[in-house]
DNA sequence: CATGGGATTGACT
DNA sequence: GTCAATCCCATGC
């Protein structure tokens, strides 16, 4: 290979691009499913988001512009890390224009790439429950808080789109986890009843 | 400056 | 099913 291809190539390992994430934020999260987050080596395909908007309580932005929500109303396309309960990281996409403070947040991995990795993070686990959440997935792929307000297309945290031969399954819609405000709303976004998700779906 | 509350997880009853 | 760990930050005095 050409060193002129080897760059062009090295050039096209990135990230979705600022028009994808220029946009209602339920469109955002539902349109994740199926794309893939890398960092370190390690990559999984996202099975499970949750859209968050500061039109409604639930979201962090809902409280208006303070320096914990800066990031959420900032550019689209950038990585909102937090720290949640003392203890995890929590991952979020930032969508919409600038001035808005939305964000998706990424819930749940299918393993792709770094397993091992992933494992000697997390401890010895079957691989369905490396990335079954969203303080998991952080944890597995070493993620952390100094990602905060980092580029998601040039990385170093980088979601690029369906990897080839993905099969993508119908999405699940259904009311977010872990919340006590806005607890109504249908903004959760599930890859069919993927078994890599961090709850499976409630049977109707 | 003190306080209270989590977009969770893992261990335990 | 219950519950604690643990810390950032928004809020109120």
């Amino acid at each position: 290979m050409s060193v002129g291809a080897a760059s062009r190539q090295a050039a096209a390992v990135r990230g979705l691009p600022t028009n994808f994430y220029n946009r209602p934020v339920l469109e955002v999260a539902r349109a994740l499913v199926g794309c893939v987050v890398t960092h370190d080596g390690c990559a999984g395909v996202i099975v499970e988001t949750e859209a968050y908007h500061d039109s409604e309580p639930a979201c962090h932005a809902f409280v208006g512009l303070t320096p914990r929500t800066r990031t959420l109303f900032g550019p689209p396309g950038i990585a909102y890390v937090y720290r949640s309960y003392g203890i995890h990281a929590l991952l979020n996409a930032v969508a919409e224009r600038e001035g808005v403070g939305a964000a998706v947040l990424i819930r749940a991995l299918e393993p792709l790439e770094g397993i091992e990795r992933m494992r000697e993070r997390r401890g010895l686990q079957p691989i369905e429950r490396l990335c079954s959440g969203p303080g998991k997935l952080t944890q597995a792929l070493g993620i952390s808080l100094e990602h905060n307000d980092s580029n998601l297309a040039t990385g170093p945290v980088v979601i690029s789109g369906q990897p080839a031969g993905w099969r993508a399954m119908p999405v699940t819609v259904t009311r977010r986890i872990g919340i006590t405000k806005a607890i109504e709303l249908p903004w959760r976004f599930c890859a069919g009843d993927s078994r890599f998700l961090s709850r499976r779906a409630a049977s109707a």
